[in-house]
DNA sequence: CATAAATGTTAGACTAGCCAAACAAACATG
DNA sequence: CATGTTTGTTTGGCTAGTCTAACATTTATG
């Protein structure tokens, strides 16, 4: 069954589970893709009951959600979609990189396998997108640098911006406003546990500034 | 209210009825609606009574449908979006133009106001799509070439293809094949109304073939 | 470790799109 | 112009997504 017989929420489901162990490993609960998707959590509950009868997920009563490999690739699918399209939006739409999550969110579901195809030529098969996130190959192979959060950083190390997530809009546009975006360079200054914040020195223009930790969790770097 | 508001069906209803009067005048059926969106009348005739309801549409039972101002608003908007969706396959894309209507028919429902804005100004503002129909301005005001079917036109008269109609892809590679697109010079040499047929000679290339009534009827042509 | 809090599930209701079958109206024609 | 055919509508039923409210399980904590 291709990815596109599956309706559109499934799709986004199945790219969700994906992307939270993507990164961390943990995975994701019904309350947090809840939270995520905007949607309450009795329906994400019925919607896993559903994707694990067609076998994409296995999932008992009150128990973790797992992809099995047939939803593994699926998901792989819709990630490779989400990001060639926000790629493919700037690169040749001239968007901005925070404005394009949202128009790839709708747009992944609509695609055609071929469009993509052609997108992939025409930008000569990148492999990150705007913000940062590794493009996984038509394949499937992923490949997931050696990064960690800005929050879990010590003190007076030289990094580069790996990525930065692209689940808050409204993030991304003060990080842009800040300068902040993939590749570039900071120094931690310092980390304040008990106030959540992490002090950085922008290499670019010198400055220096806190951030939460919502954004300190948002930014990942790797040592320079 | 914005055309994204209403439901990809509602989007196609409109868009089908604003299509039927473009060239006839004629207003469609219920019948022929079910026919061309590939579900029954009785859905369609649900469907037409929700539009009626919104104020999109004009419809008292077993009457003609007819749009309302707002309903034509959107349906011109959506010929916007689907023609210069097509137009970038194209252009942008390198798809044929045989290939961009399904893909099209897709993505209209799933792209914002902005991306379409980014497309126009991308093309420069282009004025007729792949297949010669033309491409509504923002604004809405559209602009009807002198044009008639290949089925009407006189024998022995010199005519350039204005539009082909994309209802068919199967019927567009046809055309593709024989040389037939937009702009094409051509020969009315005979009219055969038992046949059904019409006899023609491409000028490019001197071939002269017989075409059947829905290949006639699905081609305009002004003269030359 | 008993109980309270947090988390997840189920039940029932609503909307939307679709279909088949039964029905109603309009139209065509003898 | 009466009747039969064609066309359109209504009804009831299905799926899918969503919600709220009630309920169940798990987890945290005193
Ligand atoms: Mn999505
Ligand atoms: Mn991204
Ligand atoms: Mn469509
Ligand atoms: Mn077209």
């Amino acid at each position: 069954m291709p990815v596109s017989d599956l309706t559109t929420s499934a799709q986004d489901y199945l790219k969700l589970i994906w992307s939270a162990t993507e990164w961390s490993s943990e995975p994701i609960t019904i309350g947090a893709m809840a939270e995520r998707l905007g949607v309450t959590p009795s329906t994400v509950s019925d919607g896993i009951r559903k994707l694990a009868k067609q076998g994409l997920v296995e999932h008992a009563p009150y128990r973790s959600i797992e992809l099995t490999p047939t939803g593994r690739e699926h998901a792989v699918t819709m990630v490779r979609r989400h990001r060639l399209l926000e790629t493919f939006l700037v690169e040749t739409l001239n968007y901005r990189w925070d404005e394009v999550h949202d128009e790839a969110e709708v747009l992944e579901h609509a695609v055609s396998d071929t469009l993509i195809d052609k997108i992939d030529t025409l930008l000569g098969h990148p492999t990150r997108d705007p913000h940062g996130d590794p493009i996984p190959a038509a394949d499937g192979t992923p490949h997931r640098p050696a990064a960690g959060p800005l929050a879990a950083t010590e003190p007076g190390t030289n990094v580069t911006i790996t990525r930065i997530s692209d689940a808050n809009p409204d993030m991304l546009r003060y990080f842009a406003e800040l300068g902040l975006k993939p590749d570039t360079r900071l120094t931690v200054l310092g980390q304040r546990p008990y106030a959540d914040l992490t002090n950085i020195r922008i290499e670019e223009n010198g400055h220096e500034i806190d951030l939460g930790s919502a954004a300190a969790e948002a930014i990942w770097v790797v040592a320079a």
